[in-house]
DNA sequence: CTTACGGCCTGGGTGC
DNA sequence: TGCACCCAGGCCGTAA
């Protein structure tokens, strides 16, 4: 569900709460997206809650703890949602972690699909999760940027969507800048020429800053760690707008699938030519036969 | 190393 | 009402 914009709003909002505040347990739902439930269990009670911080989407709340510096790291997957509560409000369902805090409050993780992930990483094991990921979209040079494109033939929306390209860009953003760049979701990246690359530096940028600004996309679930929607939904210019007229030239917003994700664009403003389609589609064909 | 694809879960909406 | 099917802010493992 979260993506950058919103995993950013998420982590201000705790930052408000929990730097200084100490865990005095932890309570366990269903565990299968935690990587080493005991561990967190164990580890987690007594410890001082220091920085939080975000890395893509990842939220990694550093703990205070003797020598090492380990690290709780959270991801919210599609439906995962973090907030603190007072003990007596009621559990929502799905609430699968609980962490009571030495305020009087509980730290809530709540995930209908648990497609999230969750793990205490001492000290630089997390490296191995976070180390493998791209760099920021909103921190990346144009440089680096054109120069990473120019290295990979796969379709430009599904480089967006991979983490260890880039970190934390999501459908729906994706989306967002690729129609503000005026660039189809299914040309291939080195091809894309300089002026294309620049349009789709800037427009990623300007997008995630603006949706940031709102608090993120409110689609059907969304809320921040106060419990309050995004508003960005209502900037869509594409994402959610199959059959509905482009905000620019007025041609009915169409949905491909690309990387397995939908992807909405209006094929006026947003151009392929047919020889790069069947490019991409003869090189899956030609490797599907060997 | 790169890319493509099915699978992981649950629930909401739609159409028959 | 029931049921089958499609869809959903994401990523992981496997195969080619």
């Amino acid at each position: 569900m979260p993506e950058l914009p919103e995993v950013e709003t998420i982590v201000r909002g705790l930052r408000a709460v929990l730097p200084g505040r100490r865990v005095l347990s932890v309570r366990l739902g269903k565990t299968d997206f935690i990587d080493d439930p005991a561990a967190l269990e164990h580890e987690l009670p007594g410890c001082r809650i220091g920085a939080v911080e975000r890395l893509g989407k990842f939220i990694a709340v550093r703990l205070e703890k003797q020598e090492t510096r380990p690290s709780l790291l959270i991801h919210l997957g599609m439906t995962g949602q973090l907030a603190t509560a007072r003990p007596g409000e009621p559990i929502p369902p799905h609430t699968h972690v609980i962490f009571a805090l030495d305020d009087g409050r509980e730290l809530r993780y709540t995930d209908t699909r648990r497609f999230g992930r969750m793990l205490f990483a001492a000290d630089s094991a997390g490296r191995d999760v976070l180390g493998k990921l791209g760099d920021d979209p909103l921190e990346i040079t144009f440089a680096a940027f054109r120069a990473s494109l120019a290295r990979r033939r796969a379709m430009v929306k599904a480089l967006l969507l991979d983490q260890h390209f880039l970190r934390g860009m999501g459908n729906i953003y994706t989306d967002e800048a690729l129609w503000r760049a005026r660039i189809h979701p299914k040309r291939h990246a080195a091809r894309l020429t300089l002026d294309e690359a620049r349009r789709l530096h800037a427009s990623m940028r300007k997008v995630l800053a603006d949706a940031i600004r709102l608090r993120g996309s409110s689609i059907s679930d969304y809320l921040d760690a106060a419990g309050q929607p995004g508003g960005y939904q209502r900037r869509h210019r594409v994402y959610g707008r199959e059959g509905k007229p482009c905000f620019r030239c007025g041609t009915k917003i169409r949905r491909v699938i690309v990387a397995g994700r939908s992807s909405y664009f209006c094929p006026h403003c947003q151009r392929i030519s047919r020889l790069e389609i069947r490019d991409s589609k003869r090189g899956t064909r030609a490797r599907a036969l060997r």
